[in-house]
DNA sequence: CCTACCGATCGGTAGG
DNA sequence: CCTACCGATCGGTAGG
């Protein structure tokens, strides 16, 4: 169990990071944004990390592994094309919904990411969405799926309405993740389904 | 007809703007960066424009504008809920088809607009998104789409999916716009549809 | 559209 | 974690 009181002070660079790219973006955050939030010194903030770009190395690389993990861990389970798929949405949705600002990060300034960082990253990334697209292509052979779907369109509109999450989702007023994806999973698979 | 040659100079430097903003973010694109992609010095580009913010209010409120009468056709015509929110649907991937790059960056970088045009900006885009939800729930009200169904997320759905096709839609590789909006509404509609 | 330039701010380092 | 500071770059202006 991790309290804001046991973050190192490295970690709770990070976490401020975060809120901030999250809000301004990485480029227009500058480190002297970042310190002031911290109540210290921007060239203070180099104890603790080597440069800015790092910290959304850590940001978007701890995002990856996350995701990866919870997929691994719907692959190893038996189920048809549909269930696996429902599970991996939901999956990738609690993921998010432990760290939105992260999640938010994660999605919008990856591109920020010098190489071999970024080419790292969207290997990662394609990858990813790649097991995804199985799943759709085996439901599709197994006659879960109708054969008429473009599957790039059917991957790239579940990604689209994941990745967005972040933008719109309040835990405090809305429902809760695992609700939240058993519904979206809900709208994206019946739609997908046959009849 | 329009034609590349016929744009005026303010023209072409707010279109190659809109590709440097797209490909390297508002912030982290500098004026010096779009004057050598047009082959000038930087100070000449404000011969053009006024600002550099300028390019992405002209960018960010064109777009708007282009969504706006769009959806105005369709909310003219009478028809079923499901048919308006389909050439709802349709209607605003033709806007964006028009335009991918000035799609990409109303999608990504309007959060740089200063005030008070961010805050206009987010008056439309609610206010757009919004007639989109008065859409679901009158499909709900008339039992074509199913009572269960959360109607945030439902629209949330809907524009994480239409906003994020600029990312990922060739039109050299991937199906036409009109048929991408055909298939595209059919698969989130019919996974709103009851039965 | 150019030359010449400005004040502000950037990420980061040296040395303590 | 701080003071002091660096070279680079930023958006933009003056004047032609």
């Amino acid at each position: 169990m991790e309290t804001v009181a046991n973050l190192t002070r490295k970690e709770q660079v990070i976490r401020s990071a975060a809120q901030l790219f999250r809000e301004k973006g990485y480029a227009a955050s500058s480190m002297r944004d970042l310190a002031q939030k911290l109540g210290i010194e921007a060239a203070s903030l180099y104890s603790h990390i080597k440069s800015k770009e790092e910290i959304l190395q850590s940001l978007c690389f701890d995002m990856a592994t996350e995701f990866r993990k919870s997929l691994e861990e719907v692959e190893k389970q038996k189920l048809s094309p549909s269930e696996r798929l429902r599970k991996g949405i939901i999956g990738h949705i609690q993921v998010m919904a432990k760290d939105l600002t992260a999640s938010a990060v994660f999605m919008n300034e990856h591109r920020h990411l010098s190489q071999p960082f970024l080419r790292d990253f969207l290997l990662l990334r394609i990858n990813y969405i790649n097991r995804f697209k199985s799943m759709i292509e085996d439901g599709i052979r197994t006659g879960q799926f109708k054969e008429s779907i473009d599957k790039k369109l059917a991957v790239m509109t579940l990604f689209s309405s994941l990745n967005w999450m972040p933008m719109w989702y309040d835990p405090k007023s809305d429902i809760d993740p695992t609700e939240l994806g058993q519904q979206l999973s809900d709208m994206l698979v019946n739609g997908l389904k046959k009849n």
